[in-house]
DNA sequence: CGCAATGTACGAACTAGTGAGTTCACGTTA
DNA sequence: TAACGTGAACTCACTAGTTCGTACATTGCG
């Protein structure tokens, strides 16, 4: 009747577990609550371990919050490496880039909340972690290439850069989460009504293809 | 030697002074920490008066920034009135919309601030404050016809509403400031960079017309 | 005097972080 | 193989320091 091990009674001491629960709950915290309204005891007493263990694993509160924003954004980095836009045409690559970072923010609202709540911060937790400074985003790379090949085929304008594109796509896609309350409080529209959801998932890519192909 | 009034003695005890001094120093404060962040002995400290004051006047923290929105949202408001684009050809006033919205969120870094803040406690009290609660712009009017006359004229395209545009020009103007910090910090470049603001200014007017006329 | 405006000192509640000790898996030794 | 040693994982109670808010005293104007 011994069981040696992987049953169910091993869970109790698994550093891995805990850890991963520890941050799934600090990052609903922190993305709810903002890295001051957070609370440790909270964390602690949404994790099925103790505030101790918040200590021993990441060392403080701010450490902890580091280490959520650095899980964050990996997820999103290692999902956007997966997409490959070599095969498309210029103008439909640009489609599928923006209707990626669309459906991903929109699926993800949590990153998005802590995003405001680091810039906040004025980005210092960021820019103090090796792992997040100067992260490039692979999909600037494949990005620059679209553009090339449009402006090649004399079909795209040669004043924009991957960036310039970027920061349309990413102003839209993360404006329509990020400033969704203040939004429906004063102009009482809801912009994530999924009513208007292809309208604007549309919107963003005729903007930007009316706009480069001008 | 009897200075009866209206004098700097007399400065000293000023309803309206005191009442201002302590929403300017509370603005800075809030806008720079978000509503958790921000202690009322520090906006006292700051103040040429004290924290009795605060609570005498406003009643508490949480009313303190509820007047520090509504003063900041009043502001605004109060300036695009004065925006008058009906003289305009519809192509222009976009334009012209576009652009003053965009040298205003420069112009006013701690309102967008607040902006943020307050999305991340869901724009609770925005909600809360019958002054902020469904303050529609005075724009939308303006902007609604501006898009009314381009669609008679078969300039513009039919199915975007003035909302939609606005939804267009904030996202852009917003995120610039807003998203500053971990954009810097991620891409190392600082969107506000001087000499990045008139390509970035046209760049939106040349949006919104491209895909308006397309 | 009477009342609005103001200053000071204090306290109750909360919050991040720690000290000290316990349990458990596992390898080593007698 | 059974007692022992060891270090990682874990628990609990506690503390030192904040932070919002208030009781109470004071000032000075009409």
């Amino acid at each position: 009747m011994a069981a040696p091990s992987s049953s169910e009674a091993e869970r109790q001491r698994d550093k891995d577990r805990t850890r991963a629960d520890i941050l799934d709950v600090a990052t609903r915290e922190f993305a709810d609550k903002g890295y001051t309204g957070a609370r440790v005891d909270e964390i602690a007493e949404r994790t099925s371990t103790t505030k101790r263990m918040i200590y021993y694993y990441f060392g403080g509160k701010e450490q902890l919050y580091v280490a959520v924003l650095e899980r964050a954004y990996s997820a999103i980095r290692a999902l956007e490496a997966e997409l490959d836009v070599e095969h498309l045409e210029p103008e439909d690559a640009i489609r599928e880039l923006a209707e990626l970072t669309f459906d991903h923010h929109e699926a993800n609202p949590d990153f998005i909340r802590l995003v405001s709540i680091e810039n906040i911060h004025h980005a210092e937790h960021i820019a103090r972690s090796e792992i997040l400074a100067g992260l490039a985003n692979p999909v600037l790379d494949g990005l620059t290439r679209v553009l090339a090949r449009g402006r090649e085929a004399g079909r795209f304008r040669a004043d924009v850069d991957a960036l310039d594109v970027h920061q349309v796509i990413s102003s839209f896609c993360v404006f329509r989460l990020a400033n969704r309350h203040t939004f429906a409080a004063i102009f009482g529209r809801d912009m994530l009504d999924p009513a208007r959801r292809e309208h604007h998932r549309r919107m963003l890519g005729d903007l930007l293809i009316n706009y480069l192909t001008a």
